[in-house]
DNA sequence: CTGGATCACTATCATTTGACAGGCAACCGA
DNA sequence: TCGGTTGCCTGTCAAATGATAGTGATCCAG
């Protein structure tokens, strides 16, 4: 790889770094009532309910114990809802709650109230966001196919 | 705001905080002597050389004690130099040392070969990089002019 | 010189996170 | 049916993190 492009690369992930640091602090003065892996947990159950726990696991990049331990302390406060698999007793599907639905609610006030002056406009927004969903896809796929390729 | 922006606003915090997940387990890959938070604080220094404690602090998104404790550590593992300012006794610079500038080439190397083959090429590298440094820049002027407007 | 503010630090606490070992039930192919 | 595999789970440990209280040295304004 080109010397300057790894610069570059490395640069982005240095901000993107930054910037998650941020989100959870202003998280965190939005006094939610989760912990940034449970508040990731969470996002991704919303985002694709009805995903198994292993799925889900393997997205938010947790080993299947603290997947576990994150997952219950969620339906413990009434945020995810477990239901299995009629076709694999062993699988279990999550669901997000209508109290996640709310509290997700919040999450989405505190985090856009503090991006909405640091983002240029909407127009760089959106294609910011297309390029990271992008990458963010690419990277999920890497580990479908297997983490090690050193 | 409107809501779709907030829509908007809340999918960009959610991509960028999925991202640094995946750079946080690539970092682990790659067997770094630091944790996410050393990490942080190093990055700083070699990109502020000279800067104070205070300062340094600031920008992590740390209070005092807990930065002073990443800083210890860092020290004794050789990575960071403290001097005391010249003009001011209480305050103390920090630099990296030659150990750290090679640690943060591992680290390069890990963060960029991950992501090499996601970021789609260069031309829209640089725009996302020029748009999220402007966003963190503004994220850090917000916190030195006071954290708090509710 | 004195009191208050600033800067960096230590000690200590609760909580979160990451990792490992292992258990149990359900599934599947032979 | 049986042995191996898969999916999900608990228990447990070490480490990292966030936060508060408080110390001591230095600076600065008056």
């Amino acid at each position: 790889m080109d010397e300057k492009q790894k610069a570059r690369l490395f640069e982005l992930a240095d901000l993107i770094l930054a910037i998650s640091r941020h989100l959870h602090a202003a998280k965190a003065d939005a006094a939610e009532p989760w912990t940034p892996l449970e508040a990731a947990v969470m996002r991704f159950i919303d985002h694709q309910p009805g995903a198994t726990a292993t799925q889900a696991a393997e997205a938010t990049q947790l080993i299947s114990s603290n997947f576990s331990r994150a997952l219950r302390k969620l339906e413990h406060k009434g945020l995810v809802r477990r239901e299995a698999d009629p076709g694999d007793a062993r699988r279990v599907r999550l669901y997000p709650t209508q109290k996640a639905g709310e509290n997700l609610g919040y999450l989405q006030d505190a985090w856009s109230r503090l991006l909405e002056e640091a983002v240029p406009d909407a127009g760089e927004a959106e294609a910011l966001i297309s390029t990271l969903r992008h990458i963010e896809s690419q990277l999920l796929d890497r580990i479908r196919s297997g983490t090690d390729r050193g």
